[in-house]
DNA sequence: CAGGCCATGTAAATATTCTTTACATGACTT
DNA sequence: AAGTCATGTAAAGAATATTTACATGGCCTG
């Protein structure tokens, strides 16, 4: 299936050519401008250069469609951070710092997709391909938790899991208040990139890791 | 003014008594239903059993009044915050503790509020007042990480604004990932509070505060 | 290289929501 | 007792949501 028109703009016939992929990057360009709430199935139509109807061809409703906004949110995330991870080379410490980057790039390079992917209020169990694209994701991070994790000093080495959970969380913490150019969030003395930074290495010590770079104190 | 009604239910004249506080109740019920997206002005009407144009004499529009929830809900968390961490006493760990412990409470507890105030897309720079009780909220925080910042050996001492943003940011993190009995989100080995108290755990210990209660390895 | 299938689009119609405008009510003031 | 004005309703026009019947044209089949 060849349609007139595979996503470029310019004329078109009867037929659109790409429309699901056009809709999708409306409710992105909507997305980026006014929030996951920020746009309805008729706009994203109209965006798009089509009839109010003709959405209902390739997604059931909104929501459908926002879900498959998050799903490639997730597959792009998976993909960014593991290219970031890169298997843990050269080694744990520099991959590991570039995860942490790699993470808050993708939140801020990637509003669109990323709020659809975790303030969108899409239910990660309504689709079994989202929930797999999430596991994925998470499981680059749970990749990494493991090798710090096997760092610990033995005796003392915290669950892999519970590390991957500390590390989300405290990255999804300052991405989402801090990471993103809301100019409608707070104004910061530091970056989102040191503050984590910052963060990561005390927490880091505290798991026993002690890095050397860590001794510049405040 | 004392209109025919001043908040309960029950039959009521031309004048319903106490709209304002209505809709702002009914919005919190249905933000509670279907996330701080899924409740429009006329539903909200119809919650509070009123015409569809009453609520236009009280809020501008569905935006203001979704703020006026958030500021409510900054103004409910700084007063739970406040209490939990009570000046610090008995010392300041155990105040730590609670303080947690309450901000875990209140996401899970007031989901519908902390959706609003974090979630919701309701920009802080658009009203003073929010913005101030914002601050206000995020200065029980600050007041906590200056104690503990003061705790750590001196020469070692990180700046209490940095302690206090990431104390707020794996809070937040924890709560919006894990700590809502979403259904919808990822199931967990633990609870919220397991899983923020050991991050705490970590992280103070990477400060240089180590406390005795530390030690049971995973 | 017809002929038809059918995915993909439009048009049109109905219901709900959004928002404003003109009008109604009644609590409070004087 | 009368007037004022905040607070409500009713009604109307525009946008959105969603379905149904119909139109188009790429592609497969004979």
């Amino acid at each position: 299936m060849t349609w007139s028109n595979d996503g470029r703009d310019g004329p078109r016939g009867y037929h659109h050519g790409n429309l699901r992929e056009a809709l999708i990057r409306a409710a992105l360009e909507l997305i980026a401008q006014k929030g996951p709430a920020g746009f309805t199935f008729a706009e994203a139509a109209r965006w798009a250069g089509v009839s109010p109807a003709a959405p209902y061809r390739h997604f059931r409703d909104r929501d459908e469609l926002l879900a498959n906004v998050a799903l490639r949110g997730f597959r792009q995330f998976e993909a960014a951070l593991a290219k970031a991870w890169d298997g843990g080379r050269p080694d744990t410490s520099a991959a590991f710092d570039r995860l942490g980057r790699a993470y808050l790039e993708f939140a801020r390079g990637e509003p669109a997709l990323y709020s659809a992917m975790f303030e969108g209020g899409v239910p990660l169990g309504s689709n079994p391909e989202l929930r797999e694209a999430s596991d994925r994701a998470f499981a680059v991070l749970r990749q990494a938790a493991e090798k710090l994790s096997a760092q610990a000093p033995p005796g003392a080495r915290p669950p892999a899991l519970m590390v991957a959970l500390h590390i989300w969380a405290m990255t999804h913490g300052i991405a989402s208040l801090f990471g993103r150019g809301d100019s409608a969030r707070r104004a910061l003395p530091m970056s989102a990139e040191e503050l984590l930074e910052a963060q990561m290495l005390i927490y880091l010590r505290g798991l026993g890791l002690s890095e050397t770079k860590f001794g510049r104190s405040g």
